[in-house]
DNA sequence: TCGTGCGATGTTTACGTAAACATTGTCGTG
DNA sequence: CACGACAATGTTTACGTAAACATCGCACGA
């Protein structure tokens, strides 16, 4: 009694779009009810083909797939997702995709999981307040996760009381939460000291630095283990410069530091802002790095052409993304919520041209 | 029946993580029976306020809503979905996230989709073979969406008569299947004119090119406009060198290109090519835009300070990503297939400090 | 020759939601 | 005062899938 308008079966390939039928309003899709009646067995056996269940006759498979095929059959995967409790999807919370580390963590996260057959939903955050965070959260509660990688700001959900949907899995990147949640991100902190080790070890006498924005957990860490380096090398602490992560702050920080004549070395916390760092010193005849040296952060593929070719810490986006997905999807199969605890991945420094002893 | 075990009520705020009852293998989380019987009215009524609907009474509302929060309830989006037969999800469908252009207009879709009730869903293809793309499609059938943004070259699709899920809405970015599926994209003739002009403008005999990789269509078209360009204003056409988007490849067409004296003005198909252009002519000494004018494409926000500030082509992605988003959400209202027909969206040029009329 | 066991297939049911329909009860009006 | 209308709520059902259980028939061994 379901349908009376299986007629009408495409011949032809290409038949994309909706029912041709121009009569009912909403049917849905092929279903296996159809499959199974063209193919004259129960929807049972079609299930069956479709899973791939062994004990089915050869001919009955034959039977089911060509019915299949020829009525353009897809499982549905709410009905699916309603059966087995399972979305088989990770959502993705982040504030913005355009800043190199998120969009190449993303990429990381999707292609991973999609290896292990998970699909990524991505919630975009417009301005990280708590109230769009709040929201995100909780349309995610309505969304079809089986768990959550949060990309920003924890803190921006602890401050108003946010809880968790309960039994979504939860693992967060760039957040000292590692107290409450399985946190996975890069050691902003051992990226800082290399930086400013690899500038003493040439002789600097001190490193300036240019932070990134506030808000952000990872620029200050890198700000914090910018100035513990320092002092354990008992060495003076320059007042940093605060950029915003593009590169025009950076150039605007330039700047400023052009003019400072103690100024020898600079670390900057990303390297966008390096390179408006480069600029300005080029501008203000501050050559690099004959009178200046500059540290930069992520090792973006340009930085490698930058002029001078840029010394920065490089970051394993791709790491990030691969321990995120292998956290979550360990606590999916468990059942648990994941253990508290951080999970740090090593960078490394890559030596260019932008960094030399100090001039005498 | 149901349940037995709604026992033990968090009173606390943050209970996270899965059924904290040891027993039950796979409990469905809080169900609209669950507050129904914990309420004492029917479940038709939990999804009535659930719902919004008007004909409840105050005091009942309030009994369910109170029960909603102390069950910790949620929707079911996958039982929603199947009742409704539809997922409030685009798929999208890419091949890498790490390329600026790409994150750029993926941030943009999750956007508007986002305010307009949709979700993404990420397909990422590795490796974009015939029978990854396949396989990308394959299980987008299965996937829970309503309709498909492909951001790669369609042609893959094409070759292999894939035949796209009927009933599944695709618009399509960065190709030229403009007569088969509804396509939005930069104006990349229309950018890569602008370059040409601007250069001959100034007063170039003509203009040399970097391509993109041959597998893109964008650079195809680029490299066409540039061609076409420069023949209609009776130029001589320079063999285009090729490159791949990368900075890398950029220096290495710069080595060559700086040992061409006739070589006055070029036009990178990218921004990251044109810096490594500019480091190669900066290194083999021929000043830009002094001896050599560099033009790019796509106006990344390094652009503006690279040495020097780089002239480049503005595509606007947000543009394309809100377009996308439209007609994705028309094709599904209408429910019908999109109309074949490509979008355009113009550029514009940035002029900066890498071009200038030719040495004399 | 007649079980018996298992392979092949069909039937029933539950998953969570919400539309459609059914059942109350109350209030207003003739 | 009675009846109709409508508001508030309950009951049934369908959405598509797949596990669990039921049935049928055939082949093999005693």
């Amino acid at each position: 009694m379901a349908a009376e308008q299986s007629g009408g079966l495409p011949k032809g390939g290409a038949q994309r779009g909706g029912s041709g039928i121009p009569g009912g309003r909403r049917k849905q899709r092929v279903s296996m009810a159809d499959v199974a009646k063209l193919a004259g067995v129960s929807s049972q056996t079609v299930s069956r083909v479709a899973n791939g269940h062994p004990n089915v006759i050869e001919a009955t498979r034959e039977h089911v797939l060509r019915a299949m095929r020829e009525l353009g059959y897809r499982p549905n995967s709410a009905a699916r997702a309603l059966r087995y409790g399972q979305f088989n999807t990770i959502g993705v919370i982040l504030f913005n995709l355009a800043s190199t580390g998120n969009s190449r963590t993303v990429e990381a996260i999707a292609t991973h999981a999609a290896a292990e057959g998970y699909a990524i939903t991505l919630i975009p955050v417009d301005i990280p307040t708590q109230d769009n965070v709040l929201g995100a959260f909780t349309r995610m509660g309505e969304l079809a996760v089986d768990a959550v990688i949060v990309i920003l700001e924890i803190h921006l959900l602890d401050a108003g009381t946010v809880t968790l949907p309960p039994g979504v899995h939860v693992v967060v990147v760039d957040s000292d939460a590692g107290d409450r949640y399985s946190v996975v991100d890069t050691d902003q902190a051992d990226g800082a000291r290399r930086a400013v080790h690899h500038l003493l070890d040439l002789g600097h006498r001190t490193v300036w630095h240019v932070t990134g924005p506030e808000t952000s957990y990872a620029s200050q860490r890198r700000t914090e283990a910018w100035r513990t380096a320092l002092e354990q090398a008992g060495r003076p602490v320059p007042p940093p410069l605060h950029g915003d992560w593009s590169p025009d702050s950076g150039y605007a920080a330039g700047l400023l530091l052009a003019e400072e004549p103690d100024c020898t070395a600079v670390f900057a916390a990303n390297d966008h802002m390096a390179l408006g760092l480069l600029r300005a010193f080029h501008e203000r005849g501050r050559p690099v790095p004959g009178q200046i040296s500059v540290v930069g952060f992520d090792d973006i593929p340009d930085a490698a052409h930058f002029a001078p070719p840029l010394t920065t810490v490089h970051q394993d986006f791709t790491e990030v993304g691969r321990r995120c997905v292998e956290r979550v999807l360990q606590q999916i199969s468990l059942g648990l919520p994941g253990e508290p605890g951080t999970d740090l991945v090593p960078t490394r420094l890559i030596t260019r041209a932008s960094t030399a002893p100090p001039a005498r």
